[in-house]
DNA sequence: AATCAATACTTGATTCACTCAAGTAATGAA
DNA sequence: TTCATTACTTGAGTGAATCAAGTATTGATT
């Protein structure tokens, strides 16, 4: 488990709840890909090849370097999870996707994160109106 | 930077909302301790010793192994921000405390991690408190 | 057509976080 | 006095992340 992001000192209650929740959110992350094996890092870079793409484009998306997707895409490959194709367009560039084995553990990762969707499904549709509305003004 | 979290596939716009604040949040919590020559764990570590305690207490409270608390500890310990002294009660055990150094690097970080005080102060007061409230309900 | 910088990715080296297993030393209870 | 427990350290191993350097291909320029 990665150490929590916070808190320094909060300076309000606002503050502390966000830390809590973000805290609350990040450990189940993590748990529901250790479940199947995954590590986070593993589990963010399945989720997103619902789409064949390239691996500088997950670097770009994922805001690191290529080197670190080609490592975890490595990985990922050799779990039988992903697969590298050429790019028929471009002979230096790789198409990566899901394997069918990939698709279904991504479908199980997405069962076995029930955090968020498991909070946000406590409030009510107006009261998630209002999250939104909130998170999105407090997001600037 | 670590890969951010999620979205998995996001089932609502609150969800996918909240997931952009928390991946946004762990980036800020990541560049200020940056700004700092400091990691995340490390930033961490040292804003939880506002009072000396013991390595135990510690890994409890962050719900990690004893054995990565002694490594970080190690580190900001070289890097002259904390002290390990002997706990006179148990020869077993030591108390860490931050430096003089160690408390003014962590004030540092405290003003450099601005993201959660900005995105709350883009609240009223009055929506500081919905946010509270609803964030509450959503923990359960 | 030939040249060459830019692009897409890989490789190798290094650092740090994290975990587990095993070790040491001190404590405290039987 | 014995011995399990506690508090922490050490060592080994994995993975994430970054940087620098390398290869192959592309595409623009001459």
């Amino acid at each position: 488990m990665a150490l929590p992001n916070g808190p320094v000192a909060t300076s309000s209650k606002a503050e502390a709840v966000l830390f809590e929740l973000i805290d609350v959110y990040d450990r189940a992350y993590e748990a529901a890909a250790a479940e199947l094996s995954l590590s986070s890092a593993q589990a963010c870079v399945l989720g997103r090849l619902d789409e064949r793409r390239g691996m500088g484009a997950l670097a770009e998306e994922l805001g690191c370097d290529a080197s670190n997707i080609t490592q975890i895409v490595a990985r990922l490959e050799g779990l039988g999870l992903v697969a590298r194709e050429p790019n028929p367009r471009d002979r230096r560039a790789r198409l990566v996707a899901r394997t069918p084995r990939g698709d279904e553990v991504n479908h199980r990762f997405a069962e076995a994160f029930t955090f968020a969707r498991t909070a946000i499904g406590r409030l009510s549709p107006d009261e998630q109106d209002q999250l939104t509305a909130l998170l999105r003004k407090a997001l600037g």
